[in-house]
DNA sequence: TCTGGGGTCCTAGGACCC
DNA sequence: TCTGGGGTCCTAGGACCC
């Protein structure tokens, strides 16, 4: 199968429909207002040659390009140009297109060509849109995923049972996908800091410091093994959140209610449109600097807003009566039953 | 340097039950 | 006085991805 993820996708959309400023270092964060609280979400190459990269606070890479241009998340433009992405994906010989995100996907399809597959995809994708992409091949879905960072830019890339260890034997685990960096400073404690080291580990002594999940998973990925067919099944979202983040740290309780209830009410947009009920309720609260408590509450199944705001008001009397407030954001998620999973479940582990 | 916003899943531990 | 074993549900928190 293959993995298609589109180069630099956000800044290269934002290039097309302003083509004076290709070739400019281009970053898109937050309003576009670098001296607000927020990070970059996507940065162009000629950024990324200073060192600016995603999730970088845009104060921080206001420092490190302060020529760059600036600009704001537009989302509904990147959604745009993803369906046409994926329509040109879906319309490629035997194609099975399973999205993961704006900018990529797993395109699974019979061919004894796998490259010249991978060419003409990326011909065409660029004939529709103007966008390029990587393109990475592989015998599973990891080593598909894996091969894509390998192909880019524009270029395509295959890993199988028989390149995996040659190629990616040697390098650190944090180049894994699924493997962050917590993760990989844990298993770099237990001497562990290659992808050879963790496909060599035991699974079994992986889950006593893991879990039983995840350890043999992380093994897994050590070894690029797992599930070979790409599924399209339709999307079931499992919740709804909200998050934000305030320009200024909150520090009295009636500016934490106000925040909680703008939040809720914002989540409900989504909750509405989706048309199921709602179970629970999870209120994520990140206090300066950077802790994060978290309030959970299960609730009968109900789409009743008023019922539903007045659980999270419940939620935000929880957060720290006691001292002094110093609020720096605001999660709110909202979860649909269980049994409304009738889709597809895309776990990392089920793969 | 200082912390996005929208998602997903896993684990630990306590409560409660038989 | 000391402390079963198994199970489920719930809350809190952690980690990862794009």
């Amino acid at each position: 199968m293959l993995h298609v993820d589109l180069d630099q996708f956000v800044a290269a959309v934002e290039v097309l429909r302003r083509p004076e400023l290709a070739g400019l270092p281009v970053i898109v964060g937050g309003r576009g207002d670098p001296t607000e609280r927020a990070v970059v979400s996507t940065a162009s190459y000629e950024a990324r040659a200073f060192g600016v990269g995603s999730g970088m606070p845009l104060r921080v890479a206001a420092r490190k390009v302060p020529d760059a241009v600036f600009l704001p998340v537009d989302a509904d433009a990147y959604l745009a140009a993803s369906e046409v992405v994926m329509a040109t994906l879906r319309a490629q010989p035997g194609a099975v297109v399973q999205v993961l995100g704006w900018d990529e996907a797993f395109v699974g399809t019979q061919t004894g060509d796998p490259e010249a597959y991978a060419r003409q995809l990326q011909a065409a994708v660029l004939d529709r849109t103007q966008l390029h992409c990587s393109v990475g091949i592989g015998d599973t879905l990891i080593r598909a995923k894996n091969a894509t960072d390998l192909g880019k830019p524009a270029g395509v890339f295959q890993l199988t049972a028989d390149n995996w260890l040659e190629v990616m034997g040697a390098r650190p685990t944090r180049d894994l996908w699924g493997i962050g960096a917590k993760i990989s400073g844990r298993l770099a404690t237990l001497g562990i800091s290659t992808v050879a080291e963790l496909a060599a580990a035991d699974p079994q002594e992986l889950a006593g410091q893991f879990g039983p999940k995840m350890g043999p998973w992380y093994s897994q990925l050590g070894r690029g093994e797992g599930a070979s067919v790409v599924d399209d099944t339709p999307w079931v979202a499992r919740g709804h959140s909200r998050e934000t983040t305030f320009q200024t740290d909150l520090t009295d309780a009636d500016q934490v209610r106000d925040a909680v209830r703008g939040l809720a009410a914002a989540v409900l947009e989504g909750v509405a449109a989706d048309g199921r009920p709602v179970v629970g309720l999870t209120l994520k609260v990140r206090y300066a600097p950077f802790t994060t408590k978290t309030h959970a509450k299960k609730m009968p199944e109900t789409s009743d807003r008023g019922e539903i705001l007045a659980r999270a008001l419940d939620l935000a009397g929880a957060i720290d009566p006691g001292r002094p407030i110093r609020l720096l954001g605001l999660r709110a998620d909202m979860t649909m039953p269980d049994d409304a999973r009738t889709g597809h479940t895309p776990t990392r582990s089920g793969w």
